[in-house]
DNA sequence: ATGCCGGGTACGACCCGA
């Protein structure tokens, strides 16, 4: 069974690539990030006509994530529970879908971690030891990936088959960026930030394409200053498996052609193969 | 270079991303 990750920054922009996409590549199950519309507007025919069942979780011009599969999903739940607080998330940034697999249950999520930047302005968000000066912004990205360990940690108590497949927004080594010296003061690679995501990986989650690889593996290239060309890119798109789906993680890749298509995201995919 | 590109909104510039 493979499984993709793909921020396609705007669905309506990536239709063509996304639908090629899917034909070359054939995942079972896609999970997309900021889709940038709202469910009622997601094109679905030209998707659905390529045999996938589509759940969206979207928002007006912002954000949004979406699933696509092959198989019917045997339930779904749109945002990430906010623990103790009863208010919903303005921003939609999390889907999750239940399958089945030869009759095991199969969780995926599609997440989209916010970006966090700028860590430093004028909106300074409640003054506490570990966040004095920080900003509205950088405060909301820890929460986020706070409330994300708590449910990451209640999903593990499962003992099943648990993907979190998302553009994460953390830049989890120096390693994992062409130029990590121009990182250091940036909220994708700030202590605090690694932090969070150490915390969560020490759940007992595996990156599964640090599993199977050392070497250079950029998600990321930006539009700006040549990133691209000059090969100027970061790791933030990760799929982080639970014990059970990391038992039966066969292969992981990053499909780095796919930035230098016509109308290319900023983002390219990743996907991994798990043995049925 | 706190804005070099590109998407969304909406039709003139702004907001946002990482």
């Amino acid at each position: 069974m493979r499984i993709a990750t793909w921020n396609i920054n705007g669905i309506k922009a990536r239709l063509d690539n996304l639908l090629l996409w899917l034909r070359q590549t054939q995942p079972d199950i896609a999970c997309l990030q900021e889709i940038k519309t709202t469910d009622s507007s997601f094109p679905r025919e030209r998707i659905e006509d390529l045999g996938y069942y589509i759940e969206t979780h979207g928002q007006k011009s912002f954000n949004g994530v979406a699933l696509l599969s092959k198989m019917r999903p045997d339930d779904i739940s749109r945002g990430l529970p906010q623990g103790g607080n009863t208010a919903e998330d303005p921003q939609a940034r999390f889907i999750e879908g239940v399958y089945s697999l030869k009759g095991r249950a199969i969780r995926v999520a599609s997440l989209y971690l916010p970006n966090g930047n700028p860590v430093w302005d004028d909106s300074a968000a409640e003054i506490t030891a570990d966040t004095a000066g920080i900003s509205k912004k950088y405060a909301y990205k820890l929460a986020w990936i706070e409330r994300l360990y708590h449910f990451a940690r209640q999903r593990l108590a499962l003992e099943e088959d648990f993907i979190l497949a998302g553009d994460y927004n953390v830049i989890p080594a120096p390693q994992d960026a062409a130029r990590p010296e121009q990182w250091q003061q940036d909220a994708l690679f700030l202590p605090a930030t690694h932090k969070g995501f150490r915390k969560l990986l020490n759940l007992g989650l595996t990156d599964a394409l640090r599993a199977v690889s050392n070497g250079e593996a950029y998600t990321f290239w930006d539009y700006q200053a040549g990133a691209w060309p000059k090969n100027n890119g970061i790791r933030i798109d990760h799929m982080l498996l639970s014990p059970e789906a990391a038992d039966r993680l066969r292969c992981a890749f990053v499909q780095k052609e796919i930035r230098g298509w016509e109308k290319a995201s900023d983002h390219v995919p990743v996907w991994i193969e798990i043995a049925e």
